[in-house]
DNA sequence: TTCCGTTATTTTTTAGTGTATATAACGGTA
DNA sequence: TACCGTTATATACACTAAAAAATAACGGAA
């Protein structure tokens, strides 16, 4: 028997921040695009896309800035504000596994 | 923006105990019937079986004892362990909504 | 024996969600 | 201008998960 659970950060209108946003945002981090990211996650574009654009439009300022055509086609890159929000969702996700973890030990 | 989140108890091959099962369970004690229970819950009779079944199966002691067939047709009744199990869930329950308001209050 | 309402089980239908596919738009570079 | 690889967008398809529906099994009571 063990704990388990999940957990995310809930804007106006949908999801701001969970577990698959935050591996993606790192995702596009690494490689400066959206579409290599989403092959990484083995993610349709297009889902990828959409979890983005959410995400830009929870934020006020947002997490990450797309470019369309130019050099290399575009790409994306994740803002100052973006890893902000990785870091803390990170926090409160450990802090989290913490509390599950503690309420295991008492179960039995 | 808010925190949410959502947790369980799972067992060796499925689910123990979650939100859903709580509020099931909690029906059933009330109707003495699944089926009853299911209609409250707006569920179809199946999937309140499966839940039901999985709870018994996880757990050394069962949760509830059916009847089938008999006065009334049979029927359903949460037992001392299964009572036991809502307690201790609720528990945990409670501690983890105040778990997510502390972080979103931290949350700015 | 027949009736009753429940539990138990199988099959069919439906709804929703993600994926795949195709296409357009973009804008710097050669 | 043509090319490139990305972002952006729409549409059609597939798949899964849930619900709905239909049926069987059960066993006490009349």
């Amino acid at each position: 028997m063990k704990i388990c659970g999940s957990i995310w950060i809930e804007g106006k209108k949908t999801t701001y921040m969970g577990v698959g946003r935050m591996l993606l945002l790192e995702k596009i981090n690494k490689s400066g695009s959206i579409s290599e990211a989403a092959k990484k996650m083995k993610m349709s574009y297009k889902k990828a896309w959409e979890l983005v654009d959410g995400m830009n439009n929870e934020s006020k300022k947002p997490l990450v800035i797309r470019v369309s055509g130019g050099k290399g086609g575009g790409g994306t890159i994740v803002t100052k504000e973006g890893m902000a929000a990785l870091k803390q969702f990170k926090k409160i996700l450990t802090d989290f596994h913490k509390f599950c973890d503690k309420k295991t030990k008492v179960l039995k």
